[in-house]
DNA sequence: TCCTCCGATGTCAGTGACTGACGTCGACTG
DNA sequence: CAGTCGACGTCAGTCACTGACATCGGAGGA
């Protein structure tokens, strides 16, 4: 017979949303959700940096999602492709069972700005470690920066497309279509050729 | 005789950044700034709405010279003519006299995640009204989302390089640099296309 | 001139996020 | 079976931030 029920973090994790959801993030005090998962505060923070990390685990594995696309595309592969395979990687992630779930945590996240904050700055780590990536993989700078900016930023856009009901589409089909239209906005039509 | 000495405002902010500089962002506290400027915390906290916002003071600033460059462009311009344009009405911010100040307030954010989150939301806002902007201007979604995150992402890495010891280019110049290449890689090089 | 209202500040008490130190006790390991 | 360890509880403390109320020079009006 174990000493404490397991699944702690697990527990905490659905009692900060849930109470999130139901009473607002400031409204919620970190003693609440321990107790909620009947655990102490002390615990709370042993397992969570700070009350906003509760809803932010498990990034790693979005990064991993990211470089995963990177490492199945070939050698050769030029940064457009780059970023287009680490969009595709992250696809897997998004599947349609989840809409229900990130469209609930994405609500809570949208109604407060401290959590906004901590959700652009996980994104702003992704990219530069997928920066990283990039420069490992060949590619100079600032060519590496750029490639990994447009990346995090097509994604963040595919996402709240996807989150959108009025969308019906896929992740990975959003994605590309967005890449496409970068693609053609940020092309100068350069006057002469467009008569 | 004035009871108060005036510029409360802006002895706070001095203060602020010369002991972030000094002791770190953690290692001082509001109370600390306060005494320096000669006031009591809560008079900090009446002028700023948390600790860090002493630093992230006069973005208003940031954004009108964004939306001026928007503004400033001519009523057919394409995406990213309006890109370009707003690239070019911040460049006027950053001018070389500024430069030993802004790599000292650099260096303390850089030194500090919570105040890197603060910047990079700040961005966000500038990104989200600038989109805003951009509609107004007829230019539709997704466009115009994709559009202003270009210019934002832009700017982050333009003002980056800017503060890079090893460049010498005006502001400016970089921008439209890092926008070109941007359109360079971002274009796909299809070979049956692009004949 | 005097009065009155106002705005920038001081004072004080309180809440809640987070931290460090230490104690507890089942489980595992030799 | 003794020792170690990991996950948790307990407690006290610091500091960010807030609301309520007091203070008093100064600007404007009677």
């Amino acid at each position: 017979m174990a000493r404490w029920r397991p699944g702690t973090r697990e527990r905490l994790q659905e009692a900060a949303l849930e109470l999130f959801a139901t009473r607002g993030f400031e409204q919620t005090t970190a003693t609440e959700i321990a107790e909620a998962a009947g655990v102490t505060e002390r615990t709370f923070y042993r397992h969570f940096s700070d009350k906003r990390e509760v809803l932010f685990d498990g990034q790693e594995v979005l990064l991993e999602a990211f470089l995963g696309g990177v490492r199945r595309c070939p050698a050769d592969a030029s940064p457009v492709d780059l970023v287009a395979g680490a969009l595709q990687g992250v696809a897997s992630f998004f599947s349609d069972e989840r809409r229900p779930w990130s469209r609930a945590r994405q609500a809570v996240i949208d109604a407060n700005p401290a959590l906004q904050e901590r959700e652009l700055s996980k994104l702003a780590t992704i990219g530069g470690l997928l920066t990283a990536a990039l420069r490992d993989r060949g590619i100079p700078d600032p060519a590496a920066t750029l490639a990994a900016g447009t990346a995090v930023m097509v994604f963040g856009a595919t996402f709240g497309r996807w989150l959108d009901p009025a969308e019906s589409r896929p992740f990975d089909q959003i994605a590309h279509a967005l890449l496409d239209e970068l693609g053609a906005l940020v092309t100068r039509p350069a006057p002469l050729t467009r008569p």
